[in-house]
DNA sequence: GTTCCGCATGAATCGATAG
DNA sequence: ACTATCGATTCATGCGGAA
């Protein structure tokens, strides 16, 4: 197992065939979006993204865990006016490979990207679309509750309406304490749609997606010690997710640029090929 | 144009052949949902679904104008633990049929129906699916330009409610100032997501949306006198909403209860078959 | 005439039980 | 086995009555 907590360099659709079957219990990703990242990834047309998808997510489906979940957060590009069906067709494929279309959640992005078009609004939500092995699956709701909504604040209101000021302008230790003793009898369970800021004040990365996300499906779909997997770890987001809360990750990149930047941020300052990682197993052996 | 403003009972399949081709601005449905409203459409499978709408949506494509715009409002079901793809089918085979599907938008409903289960979450978003039959379409930023900032969101959303019933009873004068005073700050255009409560609390109907999503896409898509279409228009509430903005309005229902329902609610007290209407036509001429 | 509180009501889904 | 029906679960909202 010593692939694990590393950033392996290569295309995850052949880095993964090295990989044990039924040993991986989170798949959390954010391809490169068709003709996105071009340099890298060629520019991947939107009329073949379904055919340069399938053979990878056919290893992701050999990989994962029966008990295990797929997140795949993707939404299409407009293409000549209109949206790309290529999500939707590659829903479809995946089905027919045998995956359970189980959910898709819904990112509401608070800021999103920034523009004015005369036929069309800012573009402001993405699909995060969840697939399964098995419709027995490992969920642990209890892990992502949330404070009750808006309308019960009116009540809590004439208790500690200046408490509430008070400690939210600490911004401290006291803080997370206080909410903690009224919320923990008002806690409820979320709904598919997840509110996040996308995060844009970073120098060194562009990550496509704020720590938050995989971090909540993380806590969502697996316990301490299991393993997540980020086929297209990119400036590694989701394996800095998985670390800080105890799990252990796995993250695959073709661009060598890209899996020296998540190394550097994972603490480590230089990677494996699979191959070396291998080869030292058969020594070790 | 005698059918204008009116309710006519049928399958709109059927009920639209006897409408001229491109004379239709906007179509604004809410079709009932597989295995849904059963009483009345016979709950129709997930499986057949899309053949089930495509002889429908045929006509509308024929009906609406080249610079119109069809939205249609739907979601999927869940079956035997995964989301149906019959909404995601549809979407191609309307393409095929010669529909550009423009845009997605998202209702974020605030107020999902409750439950707990094992392995899902509550469903809290429907999709509002933009179709074209022309990339050079009507609309009308400017029409639902909002106030900057969240404090203003959350003011302009209580305004839907209570506060707008209140004015009401004053006969106009106090909401339209009171939207003013909103309107004079810095204005921005929304974006593709839409925060809405449904409805549920009416004593009369029960509306499937509330009556503010209709009169956006409305006065998104149409000028005052344009013509507004629902083909499934159950308790009339997109013709309430066009009718309330100037617009003129047709609504189709198979279920004679829901148009007199509606009828009710517009103000007539009997409704018309379109044979009847042509029949006056006839006569007159 | 306000504000506040109690209560019914949903485009739902799962799992068990019955025919 | 396979379909049909039923109870349990859950939370934001609007309405009506009361202080």
């Amino acid at each position: 197992m010593d692939y694990l907590n590393r950033i392996l360099t290569g295309d995850c659709g052949e880095v993964l065939k090295d990989l044990p079957d039924n040993s991986v219990d989170l798949i959390f990703t954010s391809p490169p979006y068709a003709d996105q990242r071009a340099a890298t990834y060629g520019g991947i047309k939107p009329d073949q993204y379904v055919e340069w998808f399938i053979p990878k997510s056919e290893q992701f489906l050999r990989v994962l865990k029966p008990s295990g979940t797929f997140v795949l957060n993707i939404k299409e590009r407009v293409v000549e006016g209109e949206r790309h069906p290529y999500v939707i067709e590659l829903i479809l494929q995946m089905r027919k490979q045998g995956w359970l279309w189980t959910e898709e959640f819904m990112w509401h992005k608070r800021n999103s990207y920034p523009g004015k078009w005369p036929n069309r609004f800012r573009d402001s939500w993405e699909r995060l679309l969840q697939f399964n092995k098995s419709k027995h699956f490992n969920m642990y709701q209890e892990a992502v509750m949330v404070p009750v909504g808006d309308w019960a604040k009116s009540r809590l209101a004439k208790l500690s309406d200046t408490d509430k000021v008070r400690d939210e302008s600490k911004v401290g230790s006291g803080f997370g304490k206080n909410i903690s003793n009224w919320l923990g009898r008002e806690m409820v369970y979320p709904t598919n749609v997840i509110h996040m800021a996308t995060e844009c004040g970073n120098k060194d990365h562009s990550a496509a997606f704020p720590v938050e996300l995989p971090s909540w499906f993380i806590q969502l779909f697996t316990l301490p010690e299991d393993i997540v997997l980020d086929p297209f770890i990119g400036s590694g987001t989701t394996a800095v997710a998985a670390k800080e809360l105890g799990r252990n990750y796995i993250g695959i990149d073709l661009d060598p640029t890209y899996c020296q930047l998540a190394s550097q941020r994972l603490g480590y300052t230089r990677q494996l090929r699979l191959e070396e990682i291998m080869a030292r197993e058969q020594e070790a052996a």
